[in-house]
DNA sequence: GCTTGACTTAGAGTGCACTCGAACTCCTAG
DNA sequence: CTAGGAGTTCGAGTGCACTCTAAGTCAAGC
């Protein structure tokens, strides 16, 4: 598999591919005969995994650690499991602000759920209007 | 309030409440006779509540956008509820994938569990070793 | 009266994670 | 045989959100 393709299937770009495997986050690529990139499937788990753990906020230095004790074999295991429950507990407490977050914004849509229903009273009050008075709007939304 | 006691009760650092003034976020503070930004208890509620738009991941020219449509008064009300509206969903978006990835490690995790195990059984047959050989291991966890 | 420390401004610098440009090589289709 | 498209390297540029510096003002305490 070219890098195009590789692309592709990850959702990456060919640049922030090279990119990676620049910095050390991908393995060194084997090359073929005209020094293109020559990707095998393995390398898709790789990504995904490393794509779970940037959904998650992990710094790409902190990826490296892992991927660094990750080419080092399997003496390196325990640490990488560390490293993982670690980043688990930071990834526990995200959801749980992210939850709280959620709550606080509820409660102030509800807040505003008073001019919602003056504005639909004052809608239907009116003969003949369309829903969705909100179609127009997406342009112009940069200021 | 003085920007340093505002400062320690939110959090920011001085230099980022200026910056938030000056990008149009927090609204411009009122001076005392020396020039010196004075804050009211209120601008606390905003602080948090930008606190938690940031925590979700909102975008500061987006919280810019909430922030110009707050100051224009009640008659953008409706726009300011369409906007969290939109960003809840977000949130939810944000909370899925975030439960999915730590299903994906709780896995990733619980395959190490092997390695644990052994060293574990390695341990123990060791005669009076103390738990937590993990002690050490911050010194240095910068690489 | 002088030091200390918190404040002021404008503007420059930082760290992260890409993202792109320039100049080049190589393979394939017409 | 040549045009196009995909690849290569190296290094510079971008966008975001701060973060800090420099040079100065001001009020309070010794």
């Amino acid at each position: 598999m070219k890098i195009g393709q590789l692309a592709k299937r990850t959702g990456l770009t060919a640049h922030t591919i090279r990119y990676y495997e620049r910095i050390g986050l991908l393995p060194y690529a084997d090359r073929d005969q005209s020094g293109q990139r020559d990707y095998d499937q393995s390398i898709l788990t790789w990504i995904e995994f490393l794509g779970h753990l940037k959904a998650t906020g992990m710094p790409i230095r902190e990826m490296l650690h892992y991927a660094a004790l990750r080419e080092q074999g399997p003496a390196t295991e325990a640490g990488r499991r560390e490293l993982l429950e670690q980043h688990r507990e930071r990834v526990r407490a995200q959801l749980a602000e992210l939850s709280a977050c959620l709550l606080v914004l509820d409660t102030k849509i509800a807040g505003y759920a008073g001019t919602s229903k003056r504005m639909k009273e004052y809608d239907a009050a009116l003969p003949e209007r369309r829903k969705q008075p909100t179609a127009i709007k997406r342009a112009g939304s940069r200021w």
